[in-house]
RNA sequence: GCUGGUGUAGCUCAAUUGGCAGAGCAGCUGAUUUGUAAUCAGCAGGUCGCCGGUUCAAGUCCGGCCACCAGCUCCA
């Protein structure tokens, strides 16, 4: 039971949850905004609350979800006040609060520089001090269209003339500036205290990139200073751990001008690549997965047969051999077919796994590359499984236990989505809706919660897609299942059933990692370049404290490198603390100082790259303290 | 690809209104033999992203490309 407290000062008992209409008939005002503050539970709390569409009244306190979202809706209607009273002429298009702050879209060709951004603050500033309070309202479609018409607001108009024709079109005032909007919103602008603008860029009206590009201007609000505070320091953190400055830093890779969105892997990069390789072809052979390699460059009759050239040309590269057309491969499925096809199969044999680190090539939009993250060339952990209808869902389940334990050895929580046909695809409705289903069984078994992404399929078939969130709590798309019917048809792949017959078998595509490339991306982010020992390039470094002690160092550093460790020595004549101070910033997980004691009793110090004196020791025992952790694969 | 921004030494950044290209770190050389995150000194390092234009004179102004950054679109 709630407690509303009316601005009158009477007071009223409410359930969550009641109906607008009902309280309205308690009190006089009508659907208005009726309280100022409530007690729940016997606390006061502050109420950002209006009723919402459906009229139902609901409660958002200003530290829940809810209430933030509703106080970040808010920033961007003062965001478009301010811009409204310094720049008239200034289209309103969209502005809604989104995960870490809001946005507003505006049509204008003027650019908003970050000095234009100051100067919004400031007005901005001015908005919240003037507390204007925000009144509800709604018009009927035709007075609403001719309401923005008259304000000259087009892409209201555009906006209005495309809402159901049943639903309530609401209005929010404050000051002299409304705007259509379905709230919810705090009270008045003066809640909107603890806000900053953050950029701005472009983006295409109703992210439609065939139709003209807008202003957006991002901004963030947060109940408390301390709060925004500490958000800019997490964006702070998250420009530290840019995978393309440790990257460089670390000596793991390179993108030269002369080939962008190609990345070189430097010695220390393949070294973790190598290990991350290692554990893959490990955890597949476990699995039942036979490995094959297919080629990067092949017939373009290929592709034509496959689909690829109707679905996917735009991306592809081609090339001549000897006047005949060839393509490079965009994704390695075709390849694997042509694998399949080489003989008969039997039902006794399937399900056959073929996995495959395929290198592809796919050409990206230059404006869309990003470090490792998006490039032009990958290596994806490939693999197709070719299967009996009966076993799909078996098999499923196996790659999504085989992707789960996966991104457990990395530390990684994700989150799951089902994406269904898009609208340029190939296939029979029954055939798609077969697939989806076979997909939305094997997560339902699993109990995995997921969302539905609508028409985000592959042309192919239906996908499951893995996100990966990140300690920063970014996500990224990484492992995806999914389902093709198609490929199979396309090639005409068969196997003899138990009847004798000839059957066509079903395939999945899947990766776990996703691409390599991506995938150390992320966990050098993850990890800010401080990698776990058993994926660290360097595991040890023996750091000499003088050159009496440099014979017993390099004898210590040939143990190590017999005993399998990836060590390195710094025999450079420096002292013992710059030595450390720059293994510290390579991330070296165990430096082992050693000077005239550790020589005289055949030891070693060792310390951890978290600045602890882990102590003096044996080797021996270093060594099993290190293989341990490598072999559990510690994080 | 689109919108906005940026491009000076390996890295991070300076350089009045157009007027002799600079610093710190890294690098190299020498000295220092050092006990858990920076020893000192010296030297070297540049077609100011590329191409063209304006000018007595361009890192600086104009145009065109290229790359990068933030988004949008797309996506492993």
């Amino acid at each position: 039971m709630l407690k509303l407290t009316l601005k009158d000062g009477s007071v009223l008992s409410v359930e969550p949850g009641v109906s607008c209409a009902d309280i309205a008939a308690q009190i006089s005002a009508g659907l208005a905004r009726v309280a100022l503050c409530a007690q729940v539970d016997d606390e006061v709390v502050d109420l950002c609350f209006v009723p919402t569409k459906d009229c139902r009244l609901s409660i958002l306190t200003g530290d829940s979800e809810g209430g933030l979202h509703a106080l970040r809706h808010t920033a961007s209607h003062v965001l478009a006040q301010a811009v409204k009273r310094l720049y008239p002429d200034v289209k309103l298009t969209i502005g809604p609060a989104i995960e870490n702050g809001f946005y507003y879209d505006f049509d204008t060709d003027l650019p908003f520089t970050p000095e234009v951004l100051e100067k919004l603050e400031v007005e901005m500033k001015k908005i919240v001090k003037e507390a204007l309070e925000l009144k509800r309202f709604e018009l009927p479609r035709d007075q609403a269209v001719a309401y923005m018409a008259e304000k000259g607001e087009s892409y209201k108009v555009e906006l209005i003339e495309a809402l159901p024709e049943d639903e309530a079109i609401s209005f929010y005032t404050q000051g002299e500036f409304t705007d259509l909007c379905a709230g919810p919103h705090v009270p008045d602008t003066g809640r909107v205290k603890v806000f900053k603008l953050i950029n701005c860029t472009g983006a295409y009206w109703r992210g439609d990139s065939k139709n003209k590009m807008l202003q957006r201007i991002y901004g963030t609000c947060f109940n408390k200073k301390d709060e925004l505070e500490a958000y800019l320091t997490r964006l702070e953190e998250a420009k530290k751990r840019d995978h393309r400055r440790i990257g460089r830093e670390l000596d793991l890779f390179d993108i030269y001008d002369e080939g962008p969105g190609f990345p070189f892997f430097l010695p220390k990069g393949m070294v973790l690549r190598n290990l991350l390789e290692n554990f893959w072809r490990e955890e597949h052979a476990k699995a039942g997965y036979e490995e094959i390699r297919t080629p990067i460059i092949l017939d373009e009759s290929l592709w034509h047969r496959s689909g690829h050239w109707d679905h996917y040309k735009n991306n592809m590269y081609f090339t001549k051999i000897d006047d005949a057309d060839y393509a490079l491969k965009p994704m390695n499925c075709p390849g694997g077919m042509l694998v399949y096809k080489r003989r008969m199969h039997s039902y006794r044999d399937l399900p056959r796994r073929m996995a495959e680190m395929g290198l592809v090539h796919r050409h990206e939009l230059s404006g869309a590359l990003h470090g490792l993250m998006r490039v032009r060339c990958f290596t994806q952990d490939d693999a197709h499984i070719f299967m009996t209808p009966e076993q799909i869902e078996p098999e499923i389940i196996g790659v999504i236990d085989l992707i789960d334990h996966f991104y457990k050895v990395f530390g990684f929580a994700y989150t799951v989505e089902l994406s269904t046909r898009p609208e340029d695809s190939m296939g029979s409705d029954a055939q798609w809706e077969l697939a989806t289903s076979a997909l939305q069984n094997a997560l339902d078994h699993k109990k995995i919660d997921y969302k539905i992404n609508a028409g985000d399929g592959a042309f192919y078939g239906p996908k499951i897609d893995f996100h990966l969130r990140d300690c920063i709590g970014r996500t990224w798309q990484c492992g995806t299942i999914q389902l093709d019917f198609q490929m199979p048809e396309r090639f005409e792949l068969e196997y003899v059933g138990a009847d004798g017959e000839k059957h066509r078998p079903v395939m999945i595509h899947r990766v776990a990692f996703g691409s390599i490339e991506r995938f150390i991306a992320i966990l050098t982010e993850q990890y800010a370049g401080a990698f776990p020992t058993w994926l660290a390039p360097v595991q040890a470094v023996v750091l000499p404290i003088t050159d009496r002690s440099s014979d017993y160092a390099k004898d210590v550093l040939e143990k190590l490198k017999a005993a399998g460790v990836r060590a390195e020595i710094d025999l450079r004549n420096e002292k013992i603390g710059f030595k450390i101070r720059e293994a510290q910033l390579k991330k070296v997980p165990y430096m082992l100082v050693i000077g005239d004691k550790e020589a005289e009793a055949n030891q070693v110090s060792v310390r951890s790259r978290a600045g602890v004196d882990v102590g003096v020791m044996p080797l021996s025992d270093f060594l099993a303290r290190l293989s341990d952790e490598v072999e559990k694969k510690v994080l």
